[in-house]
DNA sequence: CGCCGCCTAACTGTCGACACAAGGAGAAGG
DNA sequence: CCTTCTCCTTGTGTCGACAGTTAGGCGGCG
């Protein structure tokens, strides 16, 4: 039940887990149309198929071996997730996000990850917190020996953590389609080792107020650090939501 | 292009217009399936197809005269907005909340509320501003003189006005979800008049703080407002989220 | 040489059909 | 009289087909 170490999973079958929660909401659901969806959504996230690349159904069916009912409705969840554009008569494509689009997550992201904060610090058990604090040290561990992979999952698992703690399901969800969004991107940040560490400490004193449990300062800090992480990520983004050549 | 009168609307075309709007995001978009979409959504917010009702797909496609693949997506699309239950080799049914749900789509709404009103306090022009106030005072006007579906639509209507202010779109679109959650319930505390005139006076506050452009007071009172409706309705609902018989 | 409109190939939205699954009625048994 | 098994009806998930629409190459025209 424990899931596989970091460094054996490669990142398309992460991602793919990851959208197949948010999909298939809980119950174990074995259907084709959620596994397609998930297959082209995780190589969506990995930038297998990037922004704009033609998603038309006659070649994806081929590719399934299905027909193109159940790619269709697999095109339609990933539209709903933000992943896909479906144009009405036109060829479905992997969406792009302008600059403005991800602010805007990001900034939704923040003022629900303080709402998250609140409720944990009141909610959550000392082991649950402990866990975090246990994710935080494994993502310094990978920040210090250069293991960027580890470093990005560590980041990953402790937001999905950290989500779970409020007990919340329809902020988990909505979190999680947040998430999807905002995945693709998260991955450019990892090159700023100032940003890395800047990240880090940010969890930490997170973590700490946790501890304190000081449901104020945890969900300044929580939305402190979506906010720092925007900041950092519109340093290295044009008005498009373009990389910008450093 | 203004919208028609209150009185003269029939409800069912009122939550048709609000679901199109969530569904198809701003594109004018006559499809078969949004179309579809939208009117067993509306007719499920006016509770005329009451939580559980059987929806298979054989009859609703019979009853819009189409085949069943239009339909399914329909359906899809709904689920999507927590409107429908589609269990797997089961039929979808309209689907029904708890009062665990409910709670939950109401904090997530007053945490969102809280960010859009900090930044709609830093936006929002003189105008737009003197525009809620005028709605709320034609929900005083409506209250006043008994007129029940006034004053919901004209709540409904402010909530849609103020999200706008925040100029973030990504926020929009996950109220409007929240919303189509919320809005089948929002009408049972509409028989309280205490409760109403408290309404009233928290919506009057609201547009206080923004026309004195403070964001803290802002934030803090639009989430008063939407946690202070909640409470209301609790007091109407058992754990299932069945009305108490008063 | 570049622009515009036609023409074809390819794709989308929708349809009816089919195999398999679920649920209820009725028979068989306790 | 209630439970369990079986059969049959009804509905789901998927498929291949078809009409209508779109993209973009090709030739005609300026």
């Amino acid at each position: 039940m424990s899931p596989p170490a970091v460094r054996d999973t490669p990142n398309v079958e992460r991602f793919h887990a990851i959208i197949r929660r948010v999909l298939s909401r809980g119950d174990e659901n074995p259907s084709l149309v959620i596994e397609i969806a998930c297959t082209i959504g995780a190589e969506i996230l990995d930038a297998i198929l990037p922004p704009g690349r033609d998603l038309n159904s006659v070649d994806l069916a081929r590719r399934f071996a299905t027909s193109r009912t159940p790619v269709r409705e697999a095109l339609v969840m990933l539209e709903k997730e933000g992943l896909v554009e479906i144009p009405p008569r036109r060829r479905p494509r992997v969406s792009d996000h302008s600059r403005a689009e991800i602010r805007e997550i990001y900034r939704v992201r923040a003022a629900m990850l303080g709402l998250v904060a609140t409720e944990a610090s009141e909610r959550a058990s000392a082991d649950e917190i402990a866990e975090l604090r246990g994710i935080v040290t494994g993502m310094e561990r990978a920040a210090m020996t250069g293991d960027r992979d580890g470093y990005y999952w560590g980041n990953v698992r402790f937001h999905e953590r950290f989500a779970e703690l409020s007990g919340n399901r329809t902020m988990l969800r909505l979190l999680d389609s947040l998430v999807l969004r905002s995945l693709r991107f998260r991955r450019l940040t990892l090159s700023n080792p100032e940003r890395v560490r800047r990240s880090i400490a940010d969890h930490s004193r997170l973590v700490g107020a946790l501890e304190d449990r000081d449901p104020t300062l945890a969900s300044a800090r929580a939305s402190a650090n979506v906010l720092g992480a925007l900041r950092a990520l519109e340093a290295m983004l044009d008005e498009d939501g373009r990389l910008i050549p450093a």
